[in-house]
DNA sequence: TTGTAAGCGTTATCAC
DNA sequence: GTGATAACGCTTACAA
């Protein structure tokens, strides 16, 4: 805990000496600069916390609001947390943990006593209470995540309508005339934000390509193993050629085993396209094309937003899409002549 | 963003009386006290964060480290983040994350930085690296979970070893003679602190019951149900007639279903006891007998040491053990006479 | 290129 | 019971 006073005595220099060239936000001379830089790493030195965010306009900590909902798959919510906590350390900054019950409370808090520079919102809900508080206090808040209602909101997110159109595009090039999507379990079509877009979108793109489409869940609240397996096996009794799947690892792994339990060889017999998965997919049994959520992309975009936002708060806000990336892994084919 | 000096003026108080109105450390007439409440209440005032940690002696921000890897069970881990969280906030204080790949870097900095008043460490393994780092620092650190060599540590935890013989004491009371303990992957037998714990107990506590016992794991990594499903045949095959398990819910659902399968109704043809499960058991199957793993316990322990740390940075430490306790549902009954 | 000094908004130590 | 006021450790004009 050596303070900026012991750092210049011992570099023989003024204590603003120390603060520019440790921050550099004025020239100093190359020499002065090193011995400055070289004395505080020997004595350990850190800009106090409290101290600098009292002379400086910055805290250098970013909130991190999480409903933490019973619904919420937990490895995609941590590889997200993880992500985003990554992306902030690169620009110096830290987490804060906002998990209230009410998040808007914690939001509100955070903002009054000045202890964040930026709000980041994880696990939007498509009428997302902290829409409102966002709305109401000055401190910059970017969502990860779309709601429903995102006027004036900064939002970050991947485009999931285009990672849909893309998966419907490759299935119906290949030629497959009947396509079945499985998706989330049925409470995070209202719980949350992205589910809904994947499925609105995919059943417009197949209805446009005069692709026969239909669409079932993967259980309640959370993956059903029987559901996943009742669904898939009746997507191909109805002739279904291609799946389009759109879930966590549970169900994938369902799929993969219902699919080589009714023998069908995935990339010849039937054809795959994962959309928007967030776990690693090279650790399935079967390789499969995806198209994935890359919590760092997101993540890092938000950080970005964040920065931008606090440097000119009068920045227009608005929404921004990730590019969806297809990953080819021959899980797709032309379909078998009957 | 009201300032002290604003709520002053507006109660007609100087700014110390604000200060000493709000916190309680000098006695105030009661009638300026509501008044400066009220006043503070109608501005929306907080006070400043930086201001508080500058003047003041406390930040009231906990770090959390949390090394997130891969073979950590994320659902549990987020039980025990959240559970950290609220017990933090009973006591007015904030959680800081601190993801770093090396967790010790991210405890030197908010130790030298003088961010946060103490740290709580999460997903304790064996031979933590965290361990020699808080012996280096000042700042107060509590760990969840014990390490091999936790001395001069504070340490919270359950009482796993109470909890493993309470279970091999309630099956051999019932007159079981043969048991076997369905145990974690593999893997977080080296990379965590508890497991070891658990099955160590159990075969000693056996022995000196005088029962035979089996082990298996659930896998390498993560739960593998056809592992588990094999380990259950074997179990029962080898005349086990009482099941200890010690895992996740995915485990648990897989035991259930096999021994549905093979037709053992539970609590008559075979016994089972839950080990310090940390997910709600209630919403399995069938109901069993736990000695369940209360996150909440843990960490309202361990914010209460860290308190009573940084009161007294030169108390004792130790390690502090949460007493297991049995929940029965009647799984457990006497081994059917063949 | 470097040094001096005025805040930043609290808490805590004095007085009264 | 209440009011001045000196820290707290830094950032950043303003001087030199």
């Amino acid at each position: 805990m050596a303070r900026i006073d012991e750092v210049a005595a011992a570099a023989g220099v003024s204590i603003s000496t120390v603060s520019y060239a440790l921050s550099g936000k004025r020239p100093i001379s190359p020499d002065t600069r090193r011995r400055v830089i070289e004395v505080a790493r020997r004595l350990g030195y850190a800009p106090n916390a409290g101290a600098r965010m009292l002379a400086g306009r910055l805290t250098h900590i970013f909130a991190l609001t999480e409903p933490l909902r019973r619904e919420t798959h937990a490895p995609t919510h941590m590889s997200f947390v993880l992500a985003a906590a990554v992306a902030a350390r690169r620009h110096d900054y830290d987490i804060l943990l906002l998990t209230d019950q009410q998040a808007s409370d914690g939001m509100r808090r955070v903002t009054a006593s000045g202890l964040v520079d930026a709000i980041l919102v994880l696990d939007v809900a498509p009428d997302d209470e902290r829409v409102a508080i966002a709305r109401s206090i000055a401190t910059p808040t970017v969502f990860i995540g779309i709601p429903d209602d995102h006027e004036g909101l900064d939002c970050v997110d991947l485009d999931f309508e285009a990672a849909a159109r893309l998966a419907v595009d490759r299935v119906a090039d290949a030629g497959h005339t009947r396509v079945a999507l499985l998706g989330q379990p049925a409470t995070t079509y209202r719980l949350s934000n992205f589910p809904p877009r994947v499925r609105r979108t995919v059943a417009q793109r197949a209805d446009e390509r005069g692709l026969r489409h239909t669409f079932a869940t993967s259980g309640e609240v959370v993956t059903d193993a029987d559901a996943v397996r009742t669904a898939v096996i009746d997507a191909l009794d109805s002739g279904a050629t291609a799946l389009l799947l759109h879930g966590v690892d549970d169900m994938h792994a369902v799929v993969l085993a219902t699919l080589a339990e009714r023998v069908r060889r995935i990339g010849v017999d039937v054809s795959i396209v994962s959309i928007a998965a967030s776990f690693d997919t090279t650790k399935l049994p079967t390789q499969i094309d995806t198209i994935p959520l890359i919590p760092e992309a997101s993540c890092d975009l938000a950080v970005d937003l964040a920065l931008a936002r606090i440097d000119d708060p009068r920045r227009e806000t608005g929404i921004h899409l990730v590019a969806p990336e297809y990953r080819d892994a021959g899980s797709v084919a032309p379909p078998l002549q009957d």
